[in-house]
DNA sequence: TACTGTATATTGTAGGACTATATAATAAAA
DNA sequence: TTTTATTATATAGTCCTACAATATACAGTA
């Protein structure tokens, strides 16, 4: 898996040997992706692993794209995504090269996701869940005091699928997501919403392997309906408290998750 | 100004005079910026008000280029870029249409940025603040906890800088920037430092206005001050609660900023 | 009705030419 | 010598054309 990263890495190395490779041949292209999409997360991926460090100069566009194996345009529609979420900067004559770290949308949905797919660092790991700490009980705070009345059967219905399927299949973590995201909106503050969203959407991810390895010891549950009853009732301060408590078990559960066995 | 705007939103309608406009004509190219920016930040602004309502298609790649007068390929970059930011979604067959709302990623930098120069809603401004009130205090929290002796000192003189050239001054808001910049980065939190940056670089804009219409009616300094002493001297508690009032204050000063006169 | 295959519109990729621009080297002036 | 203006040049930016891949819609069939 490893090695197709590597090989892009190595293109500049590569190229002294006049080797021209086929068309797609250092790009691993997963699934109905597409190239320039692949191409750009790859990338992404190594900017934000240090493989590719600030201040990295790529080749120029025409000679890079040569050497990776894919046209010029393809090449620079993923140079554009990366500049968009800030990880790289062209300019004309000066070439493009990795922007300084403190451009990086670290909280960029897809880089988020990116970095969630290749095992993300354990240090950024922590720093996240210490940002979830600060925004998300606040955030049900809000919630409780802006519910609407159909927000509250909303929620009550995702909580009832999500005790009747479990975490373990497909439509409970559904419902477990829903529930999450009603309670967002109730907040009614798109800036809020925003950003627990894309957390909560990689997160997600990681509770695929969360399962995996072995059963969560304890049933999430209970931790879920008191927050539900909470905000039902309109109580901010109860609300603050059980999203912080589920936040807490949830970042043992992940950190447990990413324990070597 | 607003003129130029709305040329490209009545794309739709032209078309059918069959009428070939100039290269570039319905593009406002603003100073040194590319093409394929000034249109991603342009599609961006009408989509965030609104004026490209969730769910509008945009018509064909070649079509549309000829109808605002610009190749195919800048098109696609500035799509590129728009994508990348959750505003819109590209697919073969089904064509380019605006995304829904909630994939937008509303706190991307770029995007903060070209809200605030196209006049930000006061509904997203209050949600901006709402967070800030949320995510700041406690950074500052943090910084307090973890500050190093050196950005103690480089605070200070950040400090003294603001307190020398005042609010008025060119200067004088640098110093405030780096000020508030050296201590997100105590808060050593790189998630935390990704979304304050961002928000700070963007309410800094509105700075610039506020002091155009009338001077500020109190001293900034004295806050400042006894935010910086909190985080100096280790009280996570006092750093939270200065940090509280001193954005209660920025609200208080870009609400009257924003009033007609 | 449901499903399967085919047609087609639209984005995706390719490749080549020319333009604009920022950097660096050079020359001129102070 | 230092500073400023000029020129050269490498590189991304834009444009153009052609073709490929793909998702949707539609027709045909079981």
């Amino acid at each position: 898996m490893a090695g197709a990263l590597e090989e892009v890495a190595m293109d500049r190395q590569i190229k002294s040997f006049g080797l021209k490779p086929i068309a797609g041949a250092l790009i691993q292209q997963g699934n109905g992706k597409r190239l320039r999409g692949s191409l750009a997360q790859q990338l992404a991926v190594q900017i934000l692993t240090g493989v590719l460090p600030e201040g990295h100069m790529f080749p120029g566009e025409i000679e890079y794209a040569e050497q990776i194996g894919i046209s010029r345009s393809a090449l620079r529609e993923a140079f554009r995504t990366l500049s968009a979420k800030g990880l790289v900067d062209s300019r004309p004559k000066a070439g493009t090269r990795v922007s300084p770290r403190r451009h990086w949308s670290l909280l960029d949905p897809d880089l988020l996701a990116w970095q969630f797919e290749a095992e993300p660092s354990l240090k950024f790991l922590h720093d996240l869940f210490e940002l979830r700490m600060i925004v998300e009980p606040s955030a049900a705070e809000l919630a409780a005091e802006r519910r609407t009345d159909e927000q509250v059967q909303a929620m009550r219905n995702s909580l009832d699928a999500m005790a009747r399927h479990g975490l373990a299949t497909e439509a409970g973590r559904l419902a477990d997501q829903q529930f999450h995201m009603v309670m967002l909106e109730a907040s009614r503050n798109d800036a809020v919403i925003a950003l627990a969203s894309s957390i909560m959407a990689a997160i997600a991810w990681t509770t695929i392997y969360k399962q995996r390895k072995r059963e969560l010891p304890r049933d999430p549950i209970p931790d879920h309906r008191a927050l539900f009853d909470a905000v039902a009732a309109g109580d901010p301060r109860a609300a603050h408290a059980a999203m912080a408590e589920l936040i807490r078990l949830a970042l043992i559960d992940t950190e447990i998750s990413l324990q070597p066995d």
